[in-house]
DNA sequence: CCATTAAAGGATT
DNA sequence: AATCCTTTAATGG
C-alpha cells in the first residue's frame, strides 16, 4: 500500500479547509485500498465498521426491497465521504455501496469519527454540509418521482450523470462509466424497456448516441429542455 | 403514458 | 456455450 500525499487531500471536498498537519495525522490511521469494479464496500444492515473517502472512481448506493427490486439511490465520486453512519446517528450502514468503476478509497475505523470531529471542527462541518446536500437531493428526487413523467426523470438522471462523470468528446459528452438501461431504470423508478425506448427515440433525434453500456450526450441543451419540461 | 410479457439477436466472457 | 444487454412488438391498465 503506497503512501498517499496529504497535499492531494487538500483539494478533496471531504477535507477542504483542513490544515496540512492535521491531514497528516488523519492519514496516519487511514487505509488506502483498491476496489475492483463490482466489488462491494459495505452492505445494507451491516454494522458500520469503517467510513470512507473516495480518492478515485465511482460507486453507487443501492437499496433492495423485500421483493428483490433494486433502487439506485445515488452515486459518489472522487473527494466524497461515504459510509459515515455516525454522522446520521446510526451504527449500521443504511444501504449497500458498490464500485461501478475501479476505485481507490481511503477508510478509517469508525472510532476515528469522533476523534476527527474533535481534532478539527472543519471536518465535522464538511460532513454536516455533505449530509445537508444529500438530504436536499433526496427531497428533490421525491418531488421528481411524484410529479414528473418518466421521460423527464430519465433526462434529469442523465444530466446528473453528465455532471458527475461526463467526459468531453469531439461530438459531445460521454458518460465515462458503464451504465446499463437497467441501471437507469433503477435510478428513475421505471423499467429497462421504457428506458430503451426513450433512448431509441432520443438517438433518432440526434440528442444522444447510445450503445451497450455507453451513453454519449450530443445535445446537452435539448436534453436539459426535456429534463426541464413539466407536465 | 407506461408496465408487462414475450421473443429474439448481438455482445461479452 | 452460457450469460448479459438491448431492442422491438403486442397487450392492457
Amino acid at each position: 500500500m503506497q503512501k498517499v500525499n496529504p497535499l492531494l487531500l487538500r483539494d478533496l471536498k471531504a477535507f477542504s479547509g483542513i490544515e496540512l498537519p492535521v491531514l497528516e495525522t488523519m492519514l496516519a490511521t487511514s487505509k488506502s485500498a483498491f476496489y475492483a469494479k463490482g466489488e462491494t464496500f459495505f452492505r445494507e444492515g451491516e454494522v458500520a465498521a469503517r467510513f470512507f473517502v473516495m480518492l478515485d472512481g465511482f460507486l453507487h448506493v443501492v437499496r433492495t426491497t423485500p421483493a428483490g427490486e433494486q433502487v439506485i439511490m445515488r452515486h459518489f465520486g472522487t473527494g466524497e465521504i461515504f459510509g459515515m453512519a455516525p454522522a446520521i446517528g446510526r451504527d449500521t450502514y443504511p444501504a449497500t455501496s458498490v464500485a461501478i468503476s475501479d476505485c481507490v478509497a481511503l477508510s478509517w475505523p469508525m472510532k476515528y469519527w469522533q476523534e476527527f470531529c474533535e481534532i478539527t471542527p472543519q471536518f465535522q462541518k464538511n460532513a454536516l454540509s455533505a449530509v445537508g446536500e444529500r438530504l436536499q437531493g433526496s427531497q428533490d428526487r421525491i418531488v421528481e418521482m411524484a410529479t414528473e413523467r418518466v421521460e423527464n426523470r430519465v433526462a434529469k438522471a442523465l444530466v446528473r450523470l453528465v455532471e458527475q462523470a461526463g467526459k468531453p468528446t469531439p461530438q459531445g459528452t460521454l458518460i465515462d462509466v458503464a451504465v446499463t438501461r437497467q441501471d437507469i431504470a433503477e435510478m428513475t423508478g421505471t423499467t429497462l424497456h421504457t428506458v430503451s425506448r426513450i433512448f431509441s427515440a432520443w438517438s433518432s433525434k440526434g440528442i444522444v448516441e447510445v450503445g451497450r453500456k455507453k451513453i454519449e450526450v450530443l445535445s446537452s441543451s435539448r436534453l436539459s429542455d426535456i429534463a426541464g419540461e413539466q407536465v
